[in-house]
DNA sequence: AATGAATGAGAGTTCATTCAT
DNA sequence: GATGAATGAACTCTCATTCAT
């Protein structure tokens, strides 16, 4: 007999936490090994339970994985929208740096994240369309630099992709192959996105 | 008793196409689908030979994958090693533009192999270092440049990754997202690298 | 929650039992056709269970085979042993005497576990030091009988591998050639072993 | 064009060389790895041919293995006709003690004809019938010995299948386990078959 | 005569998925 | 809810055999 309150039960608790393990888990080994890479046997050991329980928590594999890719998808545009106001409502060309720095480093931290969202190939899929969201931010936010005279009269599509290419390009780089002897990795990131959003600057 | 000239036999000829044909179709495979994801049938079945035909020509489907794995390689640094003289003789930052170029040019027009060389997830695997040669071309470049005065005093390392990461960054998003709707891709091309190259231009 | 008796569940009993059934099928296989000429999917079939369950049962086929190894072993020795205490400490020519005629019928009776432990190749092996155990016993048996001068003095170790020789011998022969007109079993068996006890007598 | 000569040309001669490798390769590699053990291709490596060869000296493996059988057939037999003039003539009991050490002998000299005739088990076959000829040579002597009175009125069958039991069974033994700490082998071999011949003496 | 490319069957093994317990 | 037994498909790879050269 369950309690009306909302309050989780420790059952309930339980399997959220295991739910959230799966998923953890199930992202680095589609990362890592690709899509028909990941046998839920070994998802399974890895986690710690049977492999029969996957299938509670998920219909099947294919269903695992776009759960994932809804999630990290979500979680990236969250990431992207937690700017504090007051840099919101400043400079809208230091905002674009901060942005920008804001977009790289969430990559890092989250690289199997970031690696799902825009690095790793899906089997068939439909989707495609879904990492506008992150250009349409980075779009207004050009948009209102070159309304308020902070940027050239440049084309703002070709100028967002600048930016988004600058990016992705030094995020990228950094995951894929982090035992290069990198420069210093603040500066460089800063250096990156400096170039690309000081090409837009007026003369 | 074959010829001394050594001309191929039509016998062997064909052995060659088909050699190159299962290498064309694998590197597509591997790319879009990993290296779990390709099945040695199915990519049999899209050569359009038996699967047991692909033993005779690769142990076993990691010799296959390291085949193309030197195999892009070799090519990417082909690629980036065929510059006119008259380019290379001439202004060092004229050159790093066209060399930059090339590199997404040769990318996009050979995505596959791009995609195995820089983007593509190998199991465990030994390899890693490799795409230094990529580097290595532009550092010495960057070098050239600062060494002429033609860049500011800028860390040759930081500078050379930063360039890097322009190329590869509007490199694999016109890979990986070739649906989006791009700005004109030549002029893009272009902007993203002027704006690194820019950079380290004196003030 | 599994009762604290432990008797099996049904579940268990069945496992028991098909595990049971696999192993002595694959016996008579490896016996019949070596081991490359046992197919995991033949064995199934003849087990009446599908290939795949195998696994759940053992590792791999050398899994089962190993498995197979030291359980005829054991069973051997452990035939071995069972004699009666009467028999023990009567005369120790008697007791050798029943030893091998105890030899040569297990061998008989388990036709297939006496080929594995001593006519079966196996392919390359660490093994072939085992059946030490079973010339072991000869061998201590053989010293009372000279201890006590109920033999000659001869060698203790040529006059056991003699006996071993001949209990082999018939043994093996009958297994090997079941449709060879053999003179009465009973009294063959008898004969051989007299032979090679009755040659270790005092003159 | 070929000579009407008989000798055999270079080419014969070459053909005749590679049969008789392949022959005694794939005897060896019969005993070691049983019928579906031996693959051809790892035959013809070791006999150093195509393995397209083999099939022009065999329709098959089949053809191979029964090839195989019957020559080690004639081997066995014809090595047990061969006896000394004067020893067929003199004491047959005698004659019957070297017939067995040659029995044995020849078995340890060829081991893996030995165990292609004794030991090997061969898929499905109908042969089975065919060691007779090494029994009736037994019998026969046996018949002599016992016409002579120089063995007791036994029962010639069982008497003969003692003695063949007996160099069965050590035989057998060393070929099997080579590495077992046997007393001295030619003493040894002499006391197997004494201990089987004088247990049909008069008393 | 001899080669070796080619096929297709079949082997061992893994695994997603289902389902009785 | 959770387990793990069970199945059957699919996979990699090997091989006997055939056949064009």
């Amino acid at each position: 007999m369950k309690s009306q309150a909302q309050l989780p039960t420790p059952r309930e608790r339980y399997r959220d936490v295991l739910r959230r393990a799966i998923l953890d888990a199930a992202r680095e080994e589609f990362v890592r090994y690709g899509y028909e890479g990941v046998s839920m046997r070994k998802l399974a050991e890895r986690v710690g339970c049977s492999h029969g329980n996957l299938y509670l928590h998920f219909k099947d594999r294919a269903a695992l994985f776009d759960c994932l890719f809804e999630e990290s998808y979500g979680q990236f545009a969250k990431a992207l929208e937690r700017v504090p106001e007051s840099v919101k409502r400043g400079d809208p060309v230091k905002f674009l740096r901060k942005a920008g720095r804001a977009y790289v480093e969430f990559g890092l931290a989250n690289a199997s994240v970031y690696e799902f969202v825009f690095m790793l190939r899906r089997p068939e899929q439909k989707h495609e369309l879904s990492p506008h969201f992150a250009y349409d931010r980075v779009r207004s936010l050009v948009q209102r630099c070159i309304d308020e005279k902070r940027f050239r009269q440049v084309d703002g599509d070709a100028a967002s992709q600048v930016l988004w290419a600058a990016a992705h390009g030094i995020t990228s780089l950094l995951i894929l192959r982090p035992s290069f002897s990198w420069a210093d990795r603040d500066k460089l990131i800063g250096q990156v996105i400096d170039a690309a959003v000081d090409s837009l600057l007026p003369a």
